[in-house]
DNA sequence: AGACACCCTGTAGTAACTTCAGGGTCAAGT
DNA sequence: ACTTGACCCTGAAGTTACTACAGGGTGTCT
């Protein structure tokens, strides 16, 4: 039996080493058998989990979606609708997200555009733009 | 000198309490003066300076970024080059966040095209997929 | 006095990492 | 055997921008 070591795993999928112990850490990622000198050894099995992993987050899917990921690996039985569910619901977060951050840019060039030409920060248009009324905020969407 | 309660400011500029406690807190709005009562009593200047913030928030800003602006609004006289130059790396960045989430957005639609009709979990393509060599991952770039 | 709405401070939690501190293991070279 | 350097380990704390909680005070009205 010989494993593969964290620091082997993670140079195989360009992931950092902290990440890989906070995954198990938080319970994404099983923890691994150890050697005699207490490193983590991990099987093939356990290297396909971490793959697993990384291309949900790769894909921007949160800790939550992808232990229901997982937990629905778990009933293999079972149709797979609510696989379909999640990522249709990613979807539209990303989507959501992608909306926002395009309103977010053109109010940003308007901004960048008030100000024409040099002056000084007293006469800068940008900023009295920014010194006006409070809009409702955006606030931090939940995709980010 | 009847100045306004926090509660007042929350509600006038749609923003909780405790976020403008915060801001107080990491030094991004200045501590305002105070009642008998210790209650904060805030100027229509530091209302002023509240909105700004707001204004830079909704426009995503980071905390960073916007202490950058104050700061170069205590300096009148200079030119507002520096201003623009923060304007325009914060467009840069929300452009760059734009284009990621959309490539993230072309994986996520691919995949769910993957699967076409139900099926079960162990023959799920979604999941299939996912379980492939991870990708490089994307990770979470500096504007959300 | 009691009730209610609001205020206060300090702490801790959220999400997803990343860094730090301090110490152990392993293998190769001297 | 000792040294060195690369890697490993754990636990705690930091990052960013909030938000919630705990416990207690203030002000107004009945």
């Amino acid at each position: 039996m010989a494993g593969q070591q964290i620091g082997e795993l993670a140079r195989r999928f360009e992931c950092p080493v902290e990440t890989i112990r906070y995954y198990e850490r938080t319970g994404l990622l099983p923890a691994p058998a150890r050697t005699n000198g207490n490193y983590r050894s991990y099987s093939d099995e356990h290297a396909g989990q971490l793959a697993f992993i990384l291309n949900c987050r790769a894909l921007d899917m949160t800790h939550r979606e992808i232990r229901t990921l997982l937990d629905l690996r778990r009933k293999p039985k079972n149709g797979c609708s609510d696989v379909n569910a999640i990522i249709e619901g990613h979807i539209g977060q990303v989507r959501h997200r992608i909306g926002e951050l395009k309103q977010l840019l053109t109010g940003l060039e308007a901004l960048r555009t008030s100000c024409n030409q040099p002056r000084a920060v007293e006469d800068c248009q940008i900023l009295s733009a920014l010194h006006r009324n409070a809009r409702p905020r955006a606030g931090r969407a939940p995709v980010r």
